[in-house]
DNA sequence: CCATATCCATACGCTACCGTACGGTCAAAC
DNA sequence: GTTTGACCGTACGGTAGCGTATGGATATGG
């Protein structure tokens, strides 16, 4: 997830900007987020550190829900298509696995805010983004099996199993780090899991 | 987690008692951290439920903190070491493997607490005691893969992968659980998950 | 039957945050 | 150069929850 905050434009041609935009807003929304929680997407704070107030914020949102909203909604825009469109460079199935989990495992590792957002699943916003998010992303792993020559029903299986295994890799990768695998070790632990999803039976 | 409440005593010898232990409190936290997160560990709320007030909570605790700590306290004990004790009746362990997984799973399907206490591994309270109990599990499955007769360092490898799929999949059922198979095929489904976890090679 | 320790109710002040009201500012359009 | 509309600052009232203070209830031993 990349935070860097563009902003609209920038009047006065140098560093100092201060009319902020929507986006600017949902974007500190969603740093905040990975931070602290959803319960860190708090106004006057976000306010403080965008060094504005509030009153800029009730300009651009009807009020916090529609904060979170926005934030959610480039959440989805920014953390899974992009990525399966980067995937796609790469002809061999196999190979994109491979670089997919790798890929993944290290992106989540730096950014908590997936592991945020699942906390969060009660919220019934929450709850439909990372509805849509997932099926996605099973459905693209699934058919990454599929072209590895998989059946449909085993291809499936595998692609929620390699999600879910990644998903409690994230989690451990936040909790309790001490317990996964680091540096060099990492890349063969990983090497080691794909071997396993990918063996034939 | 068995959320029984259990009274110190009842001094009425009937339903309705009037005093609380520390534990009723504990006990209602943890309660409260599955619905709601650790920010539902709110004092007034909680003596709401309880019948009871914030005189009482702060009879027996020094402040919010010392609910949670205590909080944790009682799920360390409750969520890890009686599953295990359960598990030792069962002498095969490629058995144990299969039971620990379905029971776990079907557990944790109903009982959101370890989705929200994951959620709150910011907090070093939560951090520390789910570091004690991850590595307590994950050396636990890593003993019953040696125990199948891989390697210590397979045996680990795979422990982990099964422990993050597990993970994985609580989080799912929680957050998606239409992502998961329900029924008949799931139980299929994470049979051919341990088949896949403990085919040699 | 009263004395004491244990336990709870109530009232209070404090802080953080939400949302509103309204006035001020500045750039662009005319 | 005035007007206009987008954007922001500030002050305000409201709510939820933390923690304190203090008095009241209740059970049990003397």
């Amino acid at each position: 997830m990349d935070m860097a905050l563009q902003r609209a434009r920038d009047p006065r041609g140098s560093g100092a900007r201060q009319r902020l935009t929507a986006q600017d807003w949902a974007d500190a929304a969603l740093a905040a987020i990975g931070e602290g929680g959803l319960a860190a997407v708090a106004v006057e704070p976000l306010a403080v550190r965008l060094g504005t107030t509030k009153g800029s914020f009730y300009w651009h949102f009807a009020n916090r829900d529609a904060l979170i909203e926005a934030a959610l909604a480039r959440w989805e825009e920014l953390g899974t298509e992009a990525v399966i469109t980067e995937m796609e460079t790469e002809p061999d199935p196999g190979k994109r696995l491979r670089r997919l989990l790798l890929r993944s495992t290290s992106q989540a590792a730096e950014d908590p805010l997936e592991v945020s957002l699942l906390a969060t699943a009660g919220q019934p916003r929450v709850a439909a983004a990372l509805a849509r998010v997932t099926d996605r992303r099973i459905g693209y792993v699934a058919q990454l099996f599929t072209e590895l020559g998989f059946a449909e029903d085993e291809a499936r299986r595998r692609g929620l199993l390699a999600y879910t295994a990644y998903l409690g890799h994230t989690q451990l990768g936040h909790a309790v780090p001490q317990s996964l695998p680091a540096g060099a070790a990492r890349d063969h632990y990983l090497n080691g899991v794909i071997d396993t999803l990918v063996r034939p039976g």
